[in-house]
DNA sequence: CGAATTTCTTAACAAAAGATAAGAATAATA
DNA sequence: TATTATTCTTATCTTTTGTTAAGAAATTCG
């Protein structure tokens, strides 16, 4: 896929946070980066500041911390979704986790040095506050519920609720990352998937 | 406290998200409100939508789920920080939990329908994309954290963590609380609390 | 101050999750 | 296709958490 193909479909698929006129758009991908990374790379590093703001235009990323010597991944993005170190991007430290690919990926990316110089720009100032802002309440949506799910359900409830969603990570992700996204190990994951099918299946033979 | 004093307390507190000259400022207050609400009484109402954003000036709240009847408090926020129910502000859906006064607390507010208004106003509009953007930064800060905490540590560590940041929670807020916003119940939090006790005298014998 | 309520801790047992290791099932690739 | 490597499940045992109930400690309030 070369840039102009790229960059076309990227003002489609943000245009629920931001649209252009032709002037805007012209001046807009001029701060614009397509990044390519291959299976299994990263494209956010451990201890490295983060300072692009993604977007996937497909391929996925898993965000991975190390605990002692191991991989725990903590969230998945797929395509058509904003990727990047959140705290790292805006407190300008180091990221505590990676951020790598699933697949090969195409990003768009925005440097935060980028993003900086269109919030000075005239033309494009107050659109870029708002595109910011909107990107970082889309996350804020999606954490409140994360963040709830933890608190008031069990695993099991998690896992339930993510067969029910019917989302991408239910179909594409190992059943070990599902496992550490829920919270817990692969194991319990394992037992948990044991005990839902047992109960099904005694369910529908009470039906039939 | 009167208004004025309030507004003013306010116009410093929030000087890190927005600054105005004396003309914005002017406009800018036209577009708040003082809410008062008594110990114990809801600021945001279970499945009602919640079209305030709001700002504790003195006082606290707790954020609280009822499941099966019983109350889970997921989370707290205290004087000198932005509260609204999140997602139902965002998306104009009913909320599916309370926030709750601690308290007796003062928050100044700014109704949904003005922040629009002040989103279309000429000396507003960018200034209060931004303060937009920067509140909504500031959740996502605290909420990476804090889900990060649930995927890679133990409540055990959640609670240590609690207590070396010396915030306000562990000092203001009931042990129970505490233990549901770190995800599970008072008694295994009391659990806990005595094994830490314990291992920390035996270290002590030892260095002594 | 004293009674009543709430909150916190402890105990006992059940249920769930972690750790480790080994075997089955899949997927990757030579 | 056969081999290798990875991923997933199962088993066993330990640790932790949930549940329920009862008693201790602390607060509230008349």
């Amino acid at each position: 896929m070369d840039r102009e193909v790229i960059l076309i479909s990227y003002r489609e698929k943000i245009k629920n946070f931001i649209t252009f006129n032709d002037e805007e758009w012209y001046a807009f991908t001029g701060f614009l980066k397509i990044k390519k990374v291959k299976k299994n790379r990263c494209f956010v590093e451990y201890g490295k500041i983060c300072r692009e703001l993604g977007f996937i235009i497909n391929g996925a990323v898993r965000f991975c911390n190390v605990i002692n010597g191991q991989e725990i991944t903590g969230y998945f993005s797929f395509e058509n979704s904003f990727v990047t170190a959140l705290k790292s991007y805006l407190a300008e430290e180091p990221c505590l986790y990676d951020i790598k690919t699933l697949e090969d990926t195409i990003f768009v990316t925005i440097s935060k040095k980028n993003m900086e110089a269109m919030l000075k720009h005239p033309l494009l100032s107050c659109k870029m506050e708002r595109f910011g802002r909107l990107i970082s309440e889309s996350f804020n949506i999606l954490f409140e519920d994360r963040i709830k799910s933890f608190v008031i359900k069990t695993p099991e409830q998690r896992y339930l609720d993510l067969l029910k969603s019917g989302k991408d990570i239910v179909k594409r992700i190992p059943v070990q990352y599902i496992a550490q996204f829920i919270g817990i190990t692969a194991v319990s994951l394992s037992r948990i998937r044991k005990r839902i099918m047992n109960s099904t299946l005694s369910t529908n033979r009470i039906h039939t």
